[in-house]
DNA sequence: CATGAATGAGAGTTCATTCAT
DNA sequence: TATGAATGAACTCTCATTCAT
């Protein structure tokens, strides 16, 4: 990743990073929120710093006080937005029983977040190749999040034992639906899609009657 | 001054780009598998034309005399990948009639390429971000034909009727499976992994009594 | 990928290039200083940008925070220069009524100061290859600035009805004086020159009494 | 100019230029007339042997039978186009006595020449910068000529006593005007131009009745 | 003579990063 | 803290020229 060590810090003794008045805050967050728009739109590698700090209205220089390296926001970026899909999904969660039905629930949730911020999407995807530590953390922790669910529902009666193979299945559900329906394809009906999905879980792909 | 069109027409006094001896048949194939072990290993924007031409054993100038660019030349690769597991899966699609137990075959086939070629794996999830056209033509294309599957299944009375949603859905599971156990993890059961797949494909979450 | 828009409309992500320091005014004169002085001596395209920036002493990067290329410097000299050369000749006008020695100290100014600055003489002329309209915009301006004079002259009754046939004529032979005894020849006598043309402006090639 | 000596000859035994079969001789002139074409269209510098030899329909690598460098051909060319120049002027002159009409018969055959071969033109004004002897020798030649010219003219008293100076600014009047109304502009009145240069040579900028 | 694949020096351009102000 | 000029390694791409077939 680092192609230019030119000048790294070979001990670790790291630049100020943390902004300490409510100044520096708000530069942080400018450029925060720029990274999110131009990473979003044109990928990371097409992205420029110059271009982030424009768009933040700050002056070049002011990215290396609260970042180390582009590598370094990107990551800091890829963080905060697992968390934004994390707590977009978490209360339609904390609502309801270990049933089938809140899986379901999670997967709308998840297709709405993803139809409404598809830079979101496109950046924690990109990070399989720019930061690919962050991104495998990224999905082993949604993975592991949607086991434990699965063995509640295991443990309620209302599944067989499932584990971490059904984790990544529907994981990749999701997230395949999501780049279909949420993503690539503008105004997609995501309620009959989060249905038939719903239904794939349920029932498998047999004929109710048994196929 | 002076640009070169990406993806100019043929004609004109472009560079021939199609190899017209035995010789540089053999050349654009050395540059193709170099090009597909440094892509695969260090990702698109840290391979260089000078690292592949390198690995090929041919002089840099070389690679313009087949490639128009570093970018048609990832594309071209994606398009060769693409058929490569279309073609390591097709016969056993061949071999199987229009029941269930032939798209466990495939997930089966499937997860055994990408074990085995982990670096086209990378190099088709990569042209997402580098060359989304060719890679949306692989997903949809792929979606299709699980689709038209799907179709003579319950043609067959083998499935209930199905669609677009769950031929992506399937995708989806195959490739995350894939990701999880095939490239990310080395030795992996993939009989298992197959098994749970089938599995959840025919029955769904619900314990077998119904849940 | 992501190509430069040569005259960029100067609003969106583009880097700057004014400066707007004085330390960034002085590196940019010094690199137009450099680029006369190189492509004066070497023409186009034998100058290279490592070379302009070698000779400026600045670093081989400071040049594109100032220029967008090296047809962008190129152009922008030969506009300081078209500037130039009508600077020097201009006082001498001003100095002048509308009669026909007004030509011949223009032209007397022209000369000395294409023998004075060979490098601006050999830039404008090869603008006809490197930059057309630039070199265009040169010559039709200048012409259309000769014209006017000769009206002057033919309103005030010095001179018989004169378009731009005769300035062009007139400017042709002006370039064409200044190539050959101020920038080919070595310390050619110039007011010797100079009185030559002004006869044959005068008079034309006639014997006085009539040819 | 030579940028590239790898295996520039030292001593003086060149390889085979000149053709020695009927064949030969095709492909030669093949290769010659094409690059007056493209030196013409594109210039020098944007011009490429590929190109060329495409156009031209031969191999790429027939060209180094027939001429040594692109820097040779450009100048044979030069050269040929010299002597085409001169041969469209000559007849015209042959038939005229040594009048003043005789200069203007030259400069219409002159500007109808340049304006029905514009691309001679623009390859003879370029090789000020690519090949600036074969350009001082095709104008100090031309010149010559002028001038001789205008010495039979003063001896047959139809002129004063003339030389160089006025030689060379009648050719910078001739190339201007065929510049501006054979290349520049399309369909101009040439008779017109012609007449009007002539009035210039004949009786100078002066009011007839004297000014 | 003809062919066209191979070569590689060299050019223009980009942009993450540093640092003096 | 904020600023933006300066830096230079690294990259993609061009094309005149050579030479084996």
């Amino acid at each position: 990743m680092a192609k230019r060590d030119i000048a790294a810090t070979p001990s670790g003794d790291a630049l100020p990073r943390e902004p300490r008045t409510a100044r520096g805050r708000a530069t942080r967050r400018k450029i925060l929120d720029a990274a999110a728009k131009e990473f979003g739109e044109k990928g990371f590698h097409e992205s420029s710093i110059v271009s982030i700090t424009g768009r933040a209205g700050v002056a070049l220089g002011s990215f290396y006080t609260y970042f180390g390296s582009k590598d370094e926001l990107f990551q800091a970026l890829v963080r905060d937005m697992s968390g934004s899909v994390r707590d977009a999904v978490a209360p339609v969660i904390r609502d309801c029983g270990p049933e089938l039905e809140r899986e379901a629930s999670a997967f709308r949730a998840f297709l709405g977040f993803a139809s409404e911020h598809k830079e979101i999407y496109r950046i924690i995807d990109e990070a399989e190749f720019v930061a690919p530590q962050t991104w495998q953390d990224h999905y082993l922790t949604t993975a592991a999040r949607i086991e434990a669910r699965l063995q509640e529902m295991h443990a309620a009666g209302n599944a067989r034992e499932l584990g971490e193979v059904e984790a990544w299945a529907i994981m990749g559900m999701n997230v395949f639906l999501g780049l279909r329906f949420g993503v690539m394809e503008e105004g997609a009906d995501l309620d009959h899609v989060a249905d038939r999905a719903l239904a794939l879980l349920r029932d498998g792909l047999r004929d109710e009657q048994g196929g």
